[in-house]
DNA sequence: GCTTGAACTGAACGCTCATTCAGATAAACA
DNA sequence: TGTTTATCTGAATGAGCGTTCAGTTCAAGC
């Protein structure tokens, strides 16, 4: 028995990422054997060597095409516009964004020390250059005196964290809709960094 | 060769519990092999069967202490006082004690997928009531008019982790102190809650 | 000084791991 | 239809895993 009925390199190569991402998220990526991934798509462990060069570097591309696609999701969203709209729309951008890739942001962030030095390193640089985007919304608003920010650096982490832990509880269906989490959320972001001016 | 000269189980058992932490924390719980924690502590790996059941039990009984301590330690702390000076008191302590114990931080909130489902619901359980006291003071708050929250429990949830988000930026020695830390997030907090009344 | 038992070793158990590769097979193309 | 080639299998490699346990040694109590 060899090469199975219907296998196309094309529907392999994006299943065997789909089914690690989920693995990974749900059981982390050193409890998750490249059997578990094979069995997940139905295929021997050895294909998967055909699709990604080791296990290393299939957590590393699932990380990398996160940070890279949100980078370009975000680049499109948040131009002109004052610092009080433009914190608004990052609020909303970066938490919407992250309800629908849940098992991508678990392991964007859960997973980094999982990653070899090098990989490490780039990924921490695109992760860097998202928060930047924020970074920057907060140090105009602090230079306009919209907002009024004793540390936007730190302010900047602050709401990373606090958007970020979105994904920790909500729940589709749940009692707050995705469009009330997103509006509620972007109130307390804007208290949080002390807006002055009207909306 | 047999028993090591100076041995003394108060003395192993405690190494262990503290090689396990910072490994755990360090690589992750899948990660950590039981002969890695013994090389660390200087013992062979049959040696740790002697302080704990098996690799399991050494991870809950970890996150079980730490979290049996946060709860007494908060317990001590925040009675009595307006909203305001109880959210203040909480945010300092929360932000202070976890930045006291990063590793312990660490593997209370990234292990728990490593947990048996026993062994998750009494985690959860701690950790929620932990959660508990913050939305106390929220609800109080926001009862008393003296906080202006569409939603106490989604506050709470924001709140816990902005400050706890401190662990994975905070450097000692770094631009800002400790307490500049929490002065800053404290007054971050009292803005997002939308405290109405003065200080 | 002798006995007892706590503390630890070191080897072994049966598995599973990531990874490799020669061989088999079905799809694509002539 | 026949040939080529992309795709996948299945077995094997060597290493490491959690856990057990008979045996060894040191410290303490008599």
């Amino acid at each position: 028995m060899a090469r199975k009925i219907g296998s196309h390199s094309e529907i392999t190569g994006p299943r065997i990422r789909e089914a690690a991402l989920r693995l990974f998220a749900r059981h982390g990526f050193a409890a998750v054997s490249m059997r578990q991934i094979a069995a997940e798509v139905g295929v021997q462990a050895g294909t998967l060597y055909l699709y990604t060069a080791d296990k290393q570097a299939l957590l590393f591309d699932l990380m990398q095409d996160h940070l890279t696609e949100l980078l370009t999701a975000t680049s499109q969203i948040e131009t002109g516009g004052t610092p009080t709209a433009r914190l608004i729309a990052f609020a909303r951008f970066h938490i919407g964004y992250h309800l629908d890739r849940p098992d991508a942001v678990f392991i964007a962030y859960m997973e980094l020390r999982n990653l070899s030095p090098e990989n490490f390193a780039t990924i921490e640089h695109l992760r860097r250059r998202y928060e930047d985007r924020l970074q920057a919304i907060l140090q105009a608003g602090s230079d306009c005196g919209e907002f009024a920010l004793p540390d936007a650096r730190m302010a900047g982490f602050a709401l990373i964290a606090m958007l970020t832990g979105v994904t920790g509880w909500y729940r589709e269906g749940g009692r707050l809709s995705r469009v009330e989490v997103q509006t509620l959320y972007a109130e307390m972001a804007l208290r949080a960094v002390g807006r002055r001016a009207p909306d």
